[in-house]
DNA sequence: GTAATACGCTACTGTAGCGTAGCATACAGT
DNA sequence: ACTGTATGCTACGCTACAGTAGCGTATTAC
């Protein structure tokens, strides 16, 4: 994504594109199980000697695409009121999680880090990194007191995002501000019910 | 698992056990990718075609072996409170998510269904189904004013469901009651703050 | 003891997928 | 126009896996 200025030809530029688009489709309809070369290669209309130029093998390839279907969360915003930046957070989070095709993907994007074979190419912690800014608002929110300063961050983070997650999964669920905000009010309401 | 009085033949009963241990065995450790005849067969000890004499095909065996993931959670005790029913009722799948194999394989328990290809000897609701007696608690906690009359359903399940399987998925976190009870305390205190 | 049945073994076919080699062609930059 | 590079194409070899056939052996039930 990020390295597109040095991609100067554009016969490569189209070939990456079009192959990760094809790749990330397969992904999202049968998990990396369904990402196989032949088929991508088809698909894109980019020959499969061409893939191979442009990644080494299909764990690559993998890794290109599962990365490719994370969302991007941006850090909490310090400057605002620490219920403010964990509400934001948590906006940003259902809003990626709702689109596509991090939304389709979801499943698979928890349990490929989790299979041996699938997973080789895959930096470890990729997926924890997406959770980080919600991980950092909580830390922010119990350390200035809006809910209880010896929350478990973890159990926190397991709460949202299990919450977040398992709307994305239901199709019927409209991942939308004003099912985040929800989100956010019945966690600081509960946790602030604590002694 | 029921049918155990109708196989009278003891080697049918211990072919059986011995394919589904190794299967069971594979689905945990790599999804049902991992799922083989060949594999299970070596590992189980029993003839790849002694396989075949009892599941139709690979679909009918991942089956199988999926139902023997999920753990079994008992109805709802309507003698009791809402509170304590809808308690217990977290409790035992805060305890089934937390055995083996379930646990393990949570993640592919997930994403299987999903899979067009591997999902396709899986009945399609069989993993509602171990979520059926929590929405039935939830439920009547409603009706009976525990939470808000309003309460969406479908929401309230996605949120306690959530927060148990991520917990269960972080393999550091310890599923007993302890954890049950604090569920489904910041459940009931984040529900009961709503107007 | 005997017949029925379950099982193991070997060998086989067919398919899907990974990854590579060699050569011809089309396109980009100058 | 010219040169370098990216691409497409065909044809491989190799491995893993699904599923089947035939035959001999061991175990069970009676």
């Amino acid at each position: 994504m990020s390295e597109a200025l040095v991609d100067v030809d554009p016969r490569v530029r189209r070939s990456r594109e079009a192959v990760l688009a094809a790749s990330v489709a397969f992904f999202v309809a049968g998990g990396p199980r369904a990402v196989t070369v032949d088929a991508v290669s088809e698909a894109s209309g980019v020959a499969k000697t061409t893939i191979y130029r442009h990644w080494r093998d299909r764990a690559h390839l993998l890794a290109d695409t599962y990365r490719a279907c994370l969302p991007v969360v941006p850090a909490p915003d310090d400057s605002v009121t620490p219920e403010a930046a964990l509400r934001d957070v948590v906006r940003s989070l259902v809003h990626g999680m709702g689109q596509e095709p991090t939304r389709s993907a979801l499943p698979h994007l928890i349990a490929t880090p989790l299979d041996p074979v699938e997973s080789a190419a895959l930096p470890p912690d990729v997926l924890d990194q997406t959770f980080s800014p919600l991980v950092a608002s909580i830390e922010r929110a119990a350390s200035a007191g809006v809910i209880p300063k010896r929350t478990d961050t973890m159990e926190a983070k397991h709460q949202l995002v299990g919450f977040i997650i398992m709307s994305a999964i239901d199709p019927t669920c409209a991942m939308n501000n004003s099912l985040a905000d929800r989100v956010t009010q019945l966690f600081l309401a509960g946790r602030q019910a604590q002694t």
